[in-house]
DNA sequence: TCGCACATGTAAATCGTTACATGATTAT
DNA sequence: ATAATCATGTAACGATTTACATGTGCGA
């Protein structure tokens, strides 16, 4: 963050929550921590600002030289994959061992994540198509940014959706295997992938319909 | 896991890649300490069996009653929210300070993953589906849970196809700002954030076309 | 029989979160 | 003026990963 401008950790934990979080969640602790780390490896300068009228001061951490070299060190080198932590999906995943109060509590809660979160998220462009937002020479990268983040949202949102219908007609939690709902699923979701992966292996560009 | 059945530390690790890595991924030295966390907790049982023809021996873990206690509780317990840690995102959103073949491999290699894990997760259900797995009397959740899985990859695996087509088009990485292409997309999002979130709100289930 | 992959762990170091602490500002 | 919230941090604890260590069976 601090190639984009200067923070105080602060505004860097207000930064986190409106765009850095969708991709590397941390607590808020960490920002106040970390610059200091940098400070001290030379990648960051801190500068001491008078708060308000007087006694107290903030940290300003400014990326340096060695920081912006370092920083393009790490974009060229080879990235990590990406990694979903969720819990809700664990539950259900042991939800034979507990009640369907259990897991539809854990799907309703994802539902309600997802909204919230679009909701949210749907604020900031709107915000950003309106004003142009704080960086708009960024715009070309937050937009695709936005992008993936919409797609993990809606996919997870019609998912929770749909697997609440689906719990909510089970007699029970554990021991009901195959059921026709289940089969279907199944084959719908063996149809799908195997479409997916034939449409990526065409190149996905091709106009629809068109063969080869 | 253990509430499925026993298992040694190792086939914990095996079992951890085919399903809990998909929701909650670990490093495997914690499926060797965890349970015996769970044992000193009285969570858990070990035995220790001979393994091969001899000299050495492994443990494998059970759950004890204590234990389904346990998991019941927290069954029942609020779920967190679901996090997101997703790296080549993270070099996308700073890939102005770099190279455009930096965000070009990080965006590749989030396509190349994402079409790996599909066919990973392809052969899976192939095979729940003709041999009914290891846990048959499970799959009216292991199918549920692929669903989403499913539906993650593909939003996932659709989003680097077109973000690499559009940075392909890039003259260079920073200062681009609101471009045609950009502008084009941020309307497609807002729109089409503001559709899923009416569908949610009138009740996903409803037939297409049917007003109210 | 040599090497490699499978199987079974352990230890150190780092990373990250939670809980606490406290000054400043705003709203009532 | 007082409470609530914003702003700015710190420290202890716990969670996780990385690196190491070593036995075992199998294929060339």
């Amino acid at each position: 963050m601090l190639a984009i401008r200067p923070w105080s950790a602060y505004e860097l934990t207000k930064q986190m929550r409106r765009s850095l979080g969708y991709c590397w969640p941390k607590a808020e602790s960490v920002l106040y921590e970390e610059p200091k780390r940098l400070v001290a490896l030379s990648l960051a300068a801190v500068t001491d600002e008078p708060v308000g009228n007087g006694s107290r001061t903030r940290a300003v951490y400014a990326i340096t030289d060695a920081g912006r070299a370092e920083l393009r060190r790490w974009l060229a080198s080879e990235p990590a994959p990406p990694r979903f932590e969720f819990e809700p999906l664990l539950r259900l995943l042991y939800a034979d061992a507990g009640r369907k109060a259990d897991v539809l509590r854990a799907v309703g809660a994802t539902q309600t994540w997802a909204r919230e979160e679009m909701e949210r998220g749907l604020e900031q462009l709107e915000d950003y198509r309106e004003t142009g937002g704080p960086f708009p020479h960024r715009m070309h990268i937050i937009v695709l940014f936005g992008d993936l983040v919409a797609r993990l949202l809606e996919a997870v949102a019609g998912w929770a959706v749909e697997a609440e219908d689906e719990i909510t007609t089970w007699p029970r939690t554990s021991g009901l295997g195959m059921t026709a709902a289940t089969a279907e699923r199944l084959d719908g979701l063996i149809e799908h992938a195997h479409a997916v992966l034939a449409r990526m292996d065409n190149g996905y560009g091709s106009a629809p319909g068109v063969p080869g």
